[in-house]
DNA sequence: AAGCCGTGGGT
DNA sequence: TACCCAAGGCT
């Protein structure tokens, strides 16, 4: 078995693999520019939070729009919250919409409209962390600071050939220290030389992470790295990382009444600010979380002051901690009265649902199945 | 500090 | 199919 390479020629293997091979993506703009200016800021801090937990294929056409409705952060902190909400309708993880317009309103307030270029403040910031301080530092400003998400974690793993998992804060100490070694070394070594930057050196790790050493089944004989890597060079990296333990998921049941008035208008409610969901709209839905079975016709038709109801449809949709089962009930020609009416409850045309903050579930019942 | 927060790609 | 888990952060 031959030798491994040193470590230290590790950044300047994957900088190079990325600088040639990396995907286009909206985000990434500069790529010839120098290394402290190759991307934008603000497009660094939307995407990073769009990205958090999501998959870079479920991002792209949001991050487009978004940056279309909102193209700089004094746009962005101008909007009324609905408006972003219903931009990230659909990714999921809705509370990052909320803490995305905090942020921006701060950095008008603080920062006098320029997204920060220090960890230090950029944590500061709402729903930014260790990982998205680093990546906005980094990627956006050049600055030689270390970054860990789920994929350069797998990937420094691997590498070292550590048995570890997620789950271990321990072993997620060593991969910052791992990170921050490299980042280090990268800096001293002044990759920097050919226009490359630290910036480089971690978002290589993570597209490396994203398109070769993929949690199942990496490919190792594309891997320009594979020379330094002890899990392959031991026939490990299927069992690192570690799995985390299976979590299990809670059942719920939301029994959900569509209501068409006959001058062609639904009947919606406003979410209430925590928990699932938050904020966004659907049709009126009844969400009994001690019951282990859908609400009776009759418990329904007098909770809404609506008769006769009809059932319509079942199906559940899955949530990372729930499987929630929906059962769609119509109303028949309701007439829009003050009885249905609430504070949070009003009538609106599909048009102007198509344009609300929507969960995907209720997005199918009110502009598809409503049909 | 463990549970919570969405959705769909990949296998 | 069912299950893992993704450019995490907040409470």
């Amino acid at each position: 078995m031959p030798a491994r390479p040193p470590l230290s020629s590790l950044p300047r293997t994957l900088t190079r693999w990325f600088l040639t091979s990396a995907r286009e993506l909206p985000w990434r703009t500069n790529l010839n520019a120098p290394a402290d200016h190759r991307r934008d800021p603000y497009r660094t801090l939307v995407s990073e939070l769009m990205l958090q937990q999501t998959q870079v294929s479920r991002v792209i056409d949001k991050f487009n729009d978004f940056l279309t409705a909102f193209p700089t952060p004094a746009s962005l902190a101008a909007a009324p919250e609905s408006r972003i909400l219903a931009l990230w309708s659909g990714l999921g993880y809705y509370r990052r919409a909320k803490l995305l317009y905090a942020a921006a309103k701060a950095i008008l307030r603080d920062h006098d409209g320029r997204i920060p270029d220090t960890v230090e403040e950029l944590l500061t910031l709402p729903g930014i962390g260790p990982y998205t301080a680093g990546a906005i530092a980094s990627l956006a400003y050049g600055k030689p600071v270390p970054i860990v998400d789920g994929n350069i974690a797998r990937v420094l793993f691997r590498i070292h050939g550590r048995d570890a998992t997620h789950a271990d804060p321990r072993d997620m100490k060593w991969a910052w220290d791992q990170a921050a070694q490299l980042v280090n070394s990268a800096a001293h070594a002044k990759v920097a030389v050919g226009g490359v930057g630290v910036g480089d050196l971690n978002e290589a790790l993570m597209e490396l992470g994203a398109t070769i050493c993929t949690p199942t089944s990496p490919r190792c004989n594309c891997c320009p790295i594979r020379s330094h890597c002890i899990a392959n060079a031991t026939a490990r990296q299927h069992q690192i990382p570690r799995p985390k333990r299976p979590i299990t998921r809670r059942e719920l049941f939301c029994d959900t009444v569509l209501a068409r008035s006959p001058d062609d208008k639904l009947l919606i409610e406003h979410r209430p600010s925590t928990g699932m969901w938050a904020n966004l709209w659907q049709a009126p839905t009844l969400e009994d979380p001690t019951a282990a079975k859908p609400a009776t016709r009759c418990r329904l038709e007098h909770w809404l002051n609506l008769k006769p109801l009809t059932l319509i449809e079942r199906f559940t949709h899955q949530t990372t901690h729930r499987t929630v089962h929906f059962t769609i009930w119509k109303a028949a020609r309701p007439t829009p009265t003050s009885a249905h009416q609430s504070p949070t409850r009003q009538w609106a045309t599909r048009e102007q649902i198509s344009e609300l903050a929507l969960s995907n579930p209720q997005r199918r019942i009110l502009l598809e199945l409503s049909r």
